[in-house]
Formats: structure tokens, C-alpha cells, sequence
DNA sequence: CTAGGCCTTCACACCGGCGTCAAGGCAACG
DNA sequence: CGTTGCCTTGACGCCGGTGTGAAGGCCTAG
């Protein structure tokens, strides 16, 4: 299939899937007239990558997912994966930890503001 | 005080503060040479956008807290910010959920990566 | 006189994931 | 033969908060 219709069936763009390939993600074949084809197996690398992202992963740690799919051609995850997964989760957490705590502080500034209600400012 | 000093004092660079200045955030004197004089309560201003900053707004979100701690003097919080800090609470809240979902996902990949870990790719 | 240290303005570089435009090629259809 | 519609490469724009560098002015100390 050519890429605009990847990239429908994908629900991104072409220029999304060219930006893919330019970071190694995606490798389709070239026909005689230099356009790109792909096969099925690509939809669901382009799936993969699509709600990896969605997820928060870069480009970059998507890699090895990509790598992974493409080797099995299953759902398996390989180490590589596992250890970006590992990072990711990490990472998440802190993440977490760290929101709730700015949620914390908001809903005390916010508390502290409507106590103050009776000196509002001007 | 000069610049320099604000920068220093305040853990940040001159340049950080000339762009606060751009966006309308710190407005210094300027002297004989047109150099920017900051009175010590710019300190305080420059400390209260760092911690804005760090937890997560942006310098459009910060202006109001700004305008606020320049007409009070104090910590009290003006009615603009309180809209401020109510819609930063509901973003962060949904921006945990969001997080916590991503969190389980992860969590669910990486234990199926673990159960077929008898079946490592290649 | 020179060197150094503060300041000034202007303006480009960066990150990531694209959007968007330009200029062109090849195919099919009228 | 022209139009439409797909494709190609290349390259700039965006967002936000800074880093960094150039080119210059002013003051002070040696």
C-alpha cells in the first residue's frame, strides 16, 4: 500500500509516517516510480508506535518495541523493551509522586486564597 | 540592585530575567546608564515565578499571581489567580488520571513482558 | 593606555513531533 | 493536451524557556 493510505488507515499523516521512517521506525520498500510501499505488518508497527506515544514515550525509546514487533511479528516484548519499560514505569512514577504533590500545594494555595476571601486584593 | 545580583540572588540567569521583563512579568528601573535597578521586592517576584514555574505553570498562568503579589505586598491571593488556580487544580487532576491510566497500562505490559518470559524473541 | 568586569540590545540555537508550503514527477481521465 | 491526484524531496515554522555569542558602552584598577 502507498502511504497515503497507511496514513488513513493509520489515522495520522503521510508527512507523520515519511517522519517515522526518517527515524527508523518504519522501512517500506520502493516501487519503480520511487514511492514508498508498505505491507500490512507496518499498520500495526504505525498502531504500536501511535499509542506508545499516547503513552508519553519519545521516538527514541519506541525503538526497540518496534524492533520487537517486527522480530516476533507477535505481541511478545523483548528485553530491550522490557528494559524501556522498566525506565518508563520509573519514570511515570516520579512523575506521579511529583504531580500529586503539586496538587497538593495548588489545593492549599487555593484553600488558603478563599480563607483570605474576606481581604481580597484592590 | 543590579541584574547580576537579582540573578544570582535568585539562583537564575540575566538572561531569564531580561525575558521575564519581555513577557511583562518584572519591570526594573532603569538608571542614568540604562542599566535595570530591582528593589529587593523583585526578589521576592522572581521567587514566586520560579516555584510557579517548577510546579508546572506557564509565564502567561504566572502573570496574575505576579500582578497580585506587586498590589499586596503579601501572600494573599487575588480573585484572578483563584480562577488561575482552579483551573490548574482541574488540569492537574486530570492530568493525574491520565498518568494513572498510562501507569496501569505500563504495569499491565511490563507483567505479560514477564509471563512469556520463557519465550524471549530471537 | 589597557585589561577586566559589569551592563546593554539583537538575534540565532535548542528540544520533539509534526504542519505546511514549494517545486517537481508520473499516471489516469476527460 | 490540460487537469486532477497521487507521490517525491527539501526546508522553514511552531511552542516555551533559556543558552550563547556578537558588538558595543561605561567604570575602575593597575
Amino acid at each position: 500500500m502507498l502511504i497515503g493510505e497507511l496514513a488513513e488507515r493509520a489515522g495520522t499523516s503521510a508527512r507523520t509516517l515519511r517522519y517515522y521512517e526518517e527515524q527508523g521506525l518504519v522501512r517500506p520498500r520502493r516501487d519503480a516510480h520511487g514511492y514508498r510501499q508498505y505491507d500490512d505488518a507496518e499498520l500495526k508497527v504505525v498502531h504500536e508506535i501511535r499509542s506508545l506515544l499516547a503513552v508519553g514515550f519519545g521516538l527514541d525509546d519506541i525503538k526497540p518495541f518496534v524492533a520487537c514487533l517486527r522480530a516476533t511479528g507477535s505481541g511478545h516484548v523483548c528485553p530491550d523493551s522490557v528494559a524501556v519499560l522498566r525506565r518508563k514505569l520509573a519514570e511515570v512514577d516520579g512523575y506521579l509522586a511529583e504531580l500529586t504533590d503539586v496538587r497538593r500545594q495548588l489545593h492549599h494555595q487555593l484553600t488558603q486564597a478563599l480563607e483570605h476571601r474576606e481581604n481580597p486584593c484592590l
